[in-house]
DNA sequence: GTCTATACCCCGATAGAC
DNA sequence: GTCTATCGGGGTATAGAC
């Protein structure tokens, strides 16, 4: 009885990743605004109305979508900070560190670029993303947090200039999300935060086009000088 | 029937803009990949058959909303710039204006967010814009440009460091856009170009919501870094 | 340039048989 | 859990009368 279930379980499971994957390569084809459980259910054979056992409308279906695409960036995030903190023979400095984790985000971005697109580009109108996606999409800015507590405790930061007018906004965000940082390199990772992920936007979205060619060098150059203006000492990239 | 011709040609003047401008409200009800010709004409009291005398396509309205929306960005940016160099008793020094210009786009991107998400966020899949749209896409940043050359003129730039294998790339691209300026300010300007659109897309795309309240300050801070990674000399905003 | 009509598609969601 | 059938929408694009 316990193994019959088991096995239905096991197939709910295998069902649902199918659908998912199927449903992503909707996404490549028609984007996410346009993503139908019926062109899902048809690629797999299904009957559209079967779907509706897996996925109670085409929004619960965008949410698993966007959990998993927060999930997977997190991943790839935490695993390269876990790379470059471990290499051997010396661990990475800091800033190197950051750099890594940076361009493994890219690197995911470039491979996954319509998952990018649903987590990071504009939102899908007429949907309005529910609280079991906030946990997810904070996995890669913890990853910073982490990495700049790292560099912190280890050789200190220079701390970034604050315009006094953003001192009380700082302390707030800090008291939140990492007390024991110094409130300006907690907002200054921030503006990083949404910087890095701009020059991501710029080369995905196209705006490099027939402009930028060495991209992946020009990411570098830039998300080092992110890791200083948040305060990491270390030699600049290049 | 010179005048016969031109009231024709006003009316059709007219009614293009009519449309266009009702397509901008469906742009912001359903997004640009739902843009429908059909919902467009039926909200203006016509029947879809004829807007195709208008625009042959759907991709052709797609493309007269994406330079519109390219055209008014630029055009604030200029103004931007103009009432900043102006600026009485004195021009403001070159920091304050890169801030201004970055501040206005900023204003129209609040303003007009699903025109900003049209050309700054996601690609419509299945939609490629047609050479039209090059132009008018690189107002804004000719702005900027102009900016960084009037400042390199009066004072100077602080060159900025540059990655030894990215110096053939900012040579070309320099020689390509602004000859006259130095090279590793190019790319610099290049790179702190897209960190500036990704402060805004995370503050329209919500990737600051319940994060970020003093958005206006800490965009101004960051922005004033951004002109200093440039090479703009000048007090740091704050 | 606008109209009606049409060809030929798409969708979300549900009811009820099996 | 999957099926058929259905409700009640939506869409692009064109033909041909006026």
């Amino acid at each position: 009885m316990s193994t019959i279930r088991g096995a239905r379980e096991r197939a709910r499971i295998e069902v649902t990743a199918a659908i998912k994957d199927e449903a992503r390569k909707r996404l490549a084809a028609e984007g996410a605004a346009r993503l139908s459980l019926r062109a899902v259910a048809r690629e797999l054979g299904m009957v559209s109305s079967a779907l509706y056992r897996y996925f109670p409308s085409r929004d619960d279906l965008l949410t698993a979508l966007i959990v998993d695409a927060y999930d997977a960036v997190g991943e790839v995030a935490e695993g390269a900070r876990a790379t470059a903190e471990q290499a051997r023979p010396h661990p990475a400095p800091h800033v190197e560190r950051w750099v890594a984790v940076a361009g493994a985000v890219r690197g995911w971005a470039l491979a996954h670029p319509h998952e990018y697109a649903l987590i990071y580009g504009s939102p899908v109108p007429g949907y309005s993303a529910p609280m079991d996606t906030v946990g997810p999409a904070s996995r890669v800015g913890l990853v910073f947090i982490d990495l700049v507590r790292d560099a912190f405790r280890a050789d200190g930061l220079a701390v970034p200039r604050l315009a006094p007018e953003l001192r009380p906004e700082a302390e707030r965000i800090t008291a939140d999300l990492a007390p024991d940082l110094p409130p300006p390199a907690v907002l200054a990772l921030i503006a990083a935060w949404a910087q890095l992920f701009g020059l991501i936007s710029f080369e995905l979205f196209g705006q490099f086009n027939r402009l930028v060619e060495a991209r992946e060098p020009l990411f570098r150059q830039a998300a080092g000088e992110l890791a200083r203006s948040v305060g990491l000492r270390g030699t600049p990239v290049g």
